[in-house]
This record gives C-alpha cells, sequence and structure tokens, in this order.
DNA sequence: CTAGGGTTAG
C-alpha cells in the first residue's frame, strides 16, 4: 500500500506561516463550499427551521452581575443547569454570550451533550448572544455524539451570523472526525486547513491527527508528524508524546515505544506524566516484561509522580491475566491501604482473574466486597461470573447471576447472552439454551452475532441434534446470514461427531460450490473425520495435500494425527512423527500424551518413545491448545 | 471572563 499522505507532509513544508485574516474568511467560506458539500447552507440538518439571524448581538454587562463564574462551577444537577437557564433567558437584556456559555460548559461537562445542543437551539430561537466559543461546545457536542456532520453544520450556519471557526473550532471538528474513524477525510481537513491557510494548527491540533494516525496504526506517519511539526516551530508536548508512546504500545512496539520515551525526556526534556507511564507500563506488562515494568515504577517513584487508579487497575489486570489473581488483589489491598479508591474497573479486573483461574469462591468474595464497598456491578461484572459458572458448569450458579443481572436493572447485552448459552448447552439443556436464544431477539432486541450462530450450531451438534443444526444452518444461508469457514467447520465436525459422516462430506463438498476455502481448521477437521471412519488412507492423503492448498499444518493437526493414528492402531508411524513434532518446534497436548502413555504400559508402543514424548511436553504454564480447540 | 487533544475492563 502506497502512503499518500507522507508525500502531502513533503508538499505541507513549503506552506508559509503568515495568514491574511480577510484572505482567511473569503477563502474559509469558499472551502466551505468546496470541502464540506453536503453540510451545505440551505439544509443543515440540526437548523432547518432556523432562520436568519443577522441582527446584532448586543450584551449589557449589568445583566451578567447575578452570574458569576462561580455560580456554573456549582452546577452538578442537570436540573439546577435547565432551571438556571430558564431565569436567563428570561432576563432583559439577556446575559452575554459568556454566560450562556459558561453554562453550555457545564452542561457538556456533565456529558449531557444532547441536552447542550438543545439549549443552543433554543438559544438561537430568542437571539440570544452566541460566539465561537459558544459554538464550539456546541459543535463538540455534535462530535462526541458521533454527528460530526452536524459539527460542519454549526460552522456553516455560524458564518450567517459572522461567526469565524478557529483553530480550536477545526481541532474539534477534525477529532470528530477520528472519533467516527473517518481518517481520510481528517487527513483532507487537516491538509486543507494548511494548504488553503485557514488557519495555522497549533500544538492541540497536530496531536488530534497524530492520534488519527495511530488509530489506524500507521505510526510511522504519526512520528514523521511529530518530526514535522517541531520543524514547523511547532513544539510537541507531552500528550504528543503521550498519543503515539501509547499507540506503539499497544501494537506491541514497546522497545520503539521507550525510544520515544527516552528522546522526550532526556533529549527533548518534557517531563512525563503518570500517563506516559501508564502507557509505558501496561506495554511492558503485556509482552511479560514484568522486570522493566517494575523499572518504571521505580523511575515513577525517582520523578515523584504518584501512581493513580489507572496504575492501579494496569497492574491488577496484567497480575490477573498472567493468572495471578492472588497478588493482584494484594495490589488492591495496597491501593486501599494507600488512601486510594479502588472503582468498578479494578474489581472487574479482579472478579474476572478469578474466575479465569475457576475459583469461583474468590470471585464471589471480590463481587460482595465490591458491593458492599458501594459500587454498583455492571454488565462487564455479571459476564465474568457468568462465565466463570459456565466454564465449571455450575450452571445453576450461573442462571442466578443471569437473574440478578435482570433483577438489577442492568441490561444484558449480546455477550452475556452468548455466555449462558453456551454454558447452557455445555451441560446439555438445549431447550433453555434454545428459549433463550429467542428470548434474546423477541424479548429484549438483541440480534445475535455470528458468535451467537456457532456457539448454537456447536451446541446443537455437540448434543446430538444434528437436525436441530442442519436445519438453523440452511435458515441461516437463506437469510442471508455470513456462512463462513467457521460455521462451515463446525458443522462437519459437528455431523462427524453425530456420526454422520456423509453429512459431514457434502457440507465440505460444499464450499467450493460457495467460493469459501478450507483453512487450517477445516483440514484439521476433516482428518478427524476420516480417523474416526477408520479411513486412515483418506486422512492421510489429506494431510500430505494440506501445505499445497495453502493449509501449513499446525500443531493441533500433529495431535490429530498422532491420536488418530494410534485410535487406528498405526503405531509404526508414530516415532517419525513425534520427530517431525520435535523438529517443528509442537507439543503434545495433554489427550495424545495420556494416549501414548496408555500404548507404551501395554507394550503396543516401544519404551523408546517414553523419552521422545516427554521432551515434547509443553513447559509449565502454558498448556498445549488442546483437541477441543480445533 | 467562555471553547479543542493523551491512559484502564468481558
Amino acid at each position: 500500500m502506497e502512503e499518500p499522505f507522507q508525500i502531502e507532509i513533503e508538499k505541507v513544508r513549503s506552506v508559509t506561516h503568515e495568514t491574511n485574516s480577510q484572505l482567511q474568511m473569503k477563502m474559509l467560506i469558499n472551502s466551505f463550499k468546496g470541502t464540506f458539500i453536503g453540510y451545505s447552507f440551505k439544509n443543515p440538518f440540526l437548523f432547518s427551521g432556523i432562520q436568519t439571524i443577522l441582527a446584532p448581538f448586543h450584551s449589557d454587562s449589568t445583566s451578567n452581575h447575578h452570574l458569576p463564574s462561580s455560580v456554573f462551577d456549582k452546577i452538578t444537577k442537570l436540573d439546577d443547569a435547565l432551571q438556571l437557564f430558564d431565569q436567563m433567558t428570561q432576563r432583559k437584556p439577556l446575559p452575554s454570550a459568556v454566560k450562556f456559555t459558561q453554562l453550555l460548559q457545564a452542561v457538556t461537562k456533565m456529558q449531557h451533550y444532547s441536552c447542550a445542543i438543545d439549549l443552543f437551539k433554543q438559544m438561537e430561537a430568542i437571539r440570544a448572544p452566541a460566539n465561537v466559543y459558544t459554538t464550539t461546545i456546541v459543535i463538540k457536542c455534535c462530535c462526541q455524539m458521533s454527528c460530526t456532520r452536524e459539527g460542519f453544520a454549526i460552522v456553516a450556519y455560524g458564518f450567517r451570523r459572522g461567526i469565524v471557526p478557529n483553530v480550536i473550532t477545526f481541532s474539534t471538528l477534525l477529532n470528530g472526525l477520528i472519533l467516527e474513524d473517518r481518517i481520510l477525510e481528517a487527513e483532507r481537513l487537516f491538509k486543507k486547513l494548511i494548504k488553503m491557510k485557514l488557519c495555522e494548527p497549533n500544538v492541540v491540533m497536530y496531536s488530534t491527527m497524530i492520534k488519527g494516525l495511530c488509530k489506524v496504526g500507521i505510526n510511522d506517519t504519526a512520528i514523521a508528524l511529530l518530526r514535522l511539526m517541531d520543524e514547523r516551530g511547532c513544539k510537541p508536548n507531552v500528550i504528543t508524546h503521550n498519543t503515539i508512546i501509547d499507540s506503539l504500545c499497544k501494537d506491541e512496539m514497546v522497545d520503539d515505544a521507550l525510544k520515544l520515551f527516552n528522546e522526550m525526556v532526556l533529549h527533548k526534556g518534557i517531563l512525563p506524566t503518570v500517563v506516559t507511564y501508564n502507557s509505558l507500563i501496561r506495554g511492558l506488562c503485556s509482552s511479560g516484561r514484568w522486570d522493566d515494568a517494575s523499572k518504571m515504577l521505580t523511575g515513577m517513584e525517582d520523578e515523584r509522580i504518584s501512581l493513580d487508579v489507572i496504575t492501579y487497575n494496569i497492574l491488577v489486570d496484567a497480575l490477573c491475566k498472567e493468572g495471578m489473581a492472588e497478588d493482584a488483589k494484594a495490589v488492591m489491598n495496597i491501593m486501599v491501604e494507600t488512601g486510594m479508591d479502588p472503582n468498578l474497573v479494578t474489581y472487574n479486573s479482579l472478579i474476572d482473574g478469578f474466575c479465569l483461574r475457576g475459583d469461583m469462591r474468590k470471585a464471589k468474595e471480590i463481587f460482595d466486597l465490591m458491593k458492599i464497598r458501594g459500587h454498583v456491578p455492571d454488565v462487564v461484572t455479571y459476564s465474568s461470573l457468568l462465565n466463570g459458572y459456565c466454564k465449571k458448569s455450575e450452571i445453576d450458579e450461573a442462571l442466578h447471576m443471569f437473574q440478578e443481572v435482570t433483577e438489577k436493572g442492568v441490561t444484558p447485552d449480546v455477550i452475556t447472552y452468548n455466555t449462558i448459552l453456551q454454558g447452557l448447552f455445555r451441560v446439555g439443556r438445549c431447550k433453555d439454551a434454545r428459549e433463550l436464544f429467542n428470548e434474546m431477539q423477541a424479548h429484549n432486541h438483541i440480534l445475535p452475532t455470528a458468535f451467537t450462530y456457532r456457539i448454537v450450531l456447536e451446541g446443537l451438534c455437540n448434543n446430538h441434534q444434528l437436525d436441530e443444526a442442519l436445519s438453523l444452518f440452511r435458515l441461516m444461508g437463506e437469510n442471508k446470514l455470513e456462512l463462513d469457514i467457521v460455521v462451515y467447520n463446525i458443522m462437519i465436525d459437528g455431523a462427524s461427531k453425530c456420526g454422520k459422516f456423509d453429512v459431514a462430506k457434502a457440507v465440505f463438498s460444499e464450499l467450493s460450490s460457495r467460493g469459501l476455502h478450507p483453512n487450517v481448521r477445516t483440514c484439521n477437521v476433516m482428518i478427524r473425520c476420516f480417523f474416526r471412519e477408520g479411513l486412515v488412507r483418506e486422512a492421510k492423503e489429506l494431510f500430505q495435500k494440506m501445505a499445497g492448498i495453502d493449509c501449513v499444518p499446525n500443531q493441533v493437526t500433529y495431535n490429530v494425527l498422532l491420536q488418530g493414528l494410534l485410535k487406528n492402531g498405526q503405531h509404526g508411524m508414530i516415532k517419525m512423527l513425534l520427530e517431525e513434532m520435535e523438529g517443528q518446534g509442537f507439543s503434545v497436548d495433554a489427550s495424545s500424551l495420556s494416549m501414548l502413555i496408555d500404548d507404551i504400559s501395554t507394550g503396543s508402543l516401544d519404551d523408546s518413545l517414553l523419552k521422545l514424548s516427554g521432551k515434547l511436553v509443553p513447559k509449565e504454564g502454558k498448556e498445549a491448545p488442546c483437541m477441543e480447540s480445533i
């Protein structure tokens, strides 16, 4: 893929810095005709009913005397804000644009975006004063609601009142496009603003554009823009660096992140913040570099930067993911001792950590603790617990939790349903699962995802309800639902498990007519099918064909082959196979190993294979994927 | 006097 943006950066380098405000205004208007087609003056979505308002807005300061800034700071409830707004609109003369702006800002801070937009509309209706600060807040509200389009409409509308957008307004819009993943349009806007000198980008605007580039994973271009802004005399600050450092960490390029970190601190003398450290610590932990993460914590101490809730949550989560939920709990206790309140995220991570370990008693303990400490569990909390109970087949506990979800007024989402469906099928309660599957759609209006269908199909097959599975499978096809290779793999495997080899073969041969290509899993499944039927020759043939059809055999393939050969009494080939696995660096999974040992102890296999088998047992901690994960 | 950008979870 070519990178047009990089080439454009070169062009941008040659643009001069001066701006001419009169020219700027003209070009701005021209630019709106060209750039923002669809945000036209005639048809702005939000303001379709509003007539031209060009009356000058005189603000009389006497009207502001009863509205000191502190009044707006004190607003904590939406109702208070609305009440104050009503009072303000009834004053004669009306309070200044500043006062209205302060009110809108208070409403926005409470995240009542649509309400702020509504208040602005009311302001327009009574011709209340507004300026670029006011419109910028309202534009931000539009952007936060993923309606950047309407944000542009407000810019266009503002023109009619002589409100000229500035670099802050444009940064807000740029951020809106990025929030909506419209990176190409964001790039276009950014370049246009520079080329047409509509505004001189400042550090916030550059940082916003850099965030956008990072978001789509083009970190090199983001770094190029970092260098460019520096060249153009706009000094990147700690936020600019944090944005890139965080992105590099998330893309598993922690060393590059550390390089940039050093450059920032040592070269540019920019002090890191707790956010910088949080990104790096998270990156280091998730790549298993605990020592380096610990060094970062020491670094924080040296810099006298104290850990915040997010730092602790990162540590708690990382420990949980490593299976060290007990240590994670210790970290939470340290939080409490140092006077920091663990939040919902802390408890959720910890509960999930214990659930992953299958320690439901501890998970429940934390669950109770969070409730005692006044935290309200959310859908994430319940999903972890449900998942934990389901994995242990403690379905009654799971159902009890599920009941609590609805009782507590928490809306179960599709993941919640997927989890409980999987649990019900696991214990063979197909009827309940089917009822729930219907209920989620009819009652809660939650559409099943591809994942849901996979769970249901697999569940039905595992419970020997192949006909039910097949009819759902056909129904999916008729309804143009995505029938991907994964679904086919499930059906082939399921049919074979139900003893219907002919059905499995038929579904397999359907693949090509659907334009689907078998993948490694398909081959693994088919090899297993052949072995189940005692078709050793066919199994071996498919194995040999795999690499040629772009399906390179993996560890699972070898384990399937191993078990298939053992079950079919083909002991002669085992030694060679094990040696090949050793050469490829593959491990034997638990069930393969136990079969090997059984056959060695009964004398079907030679003693010498015991040593070789032992070498193929995975090291402590990481288990080889077992057969179920085909 | 009033507006914009960066970090955590199934």
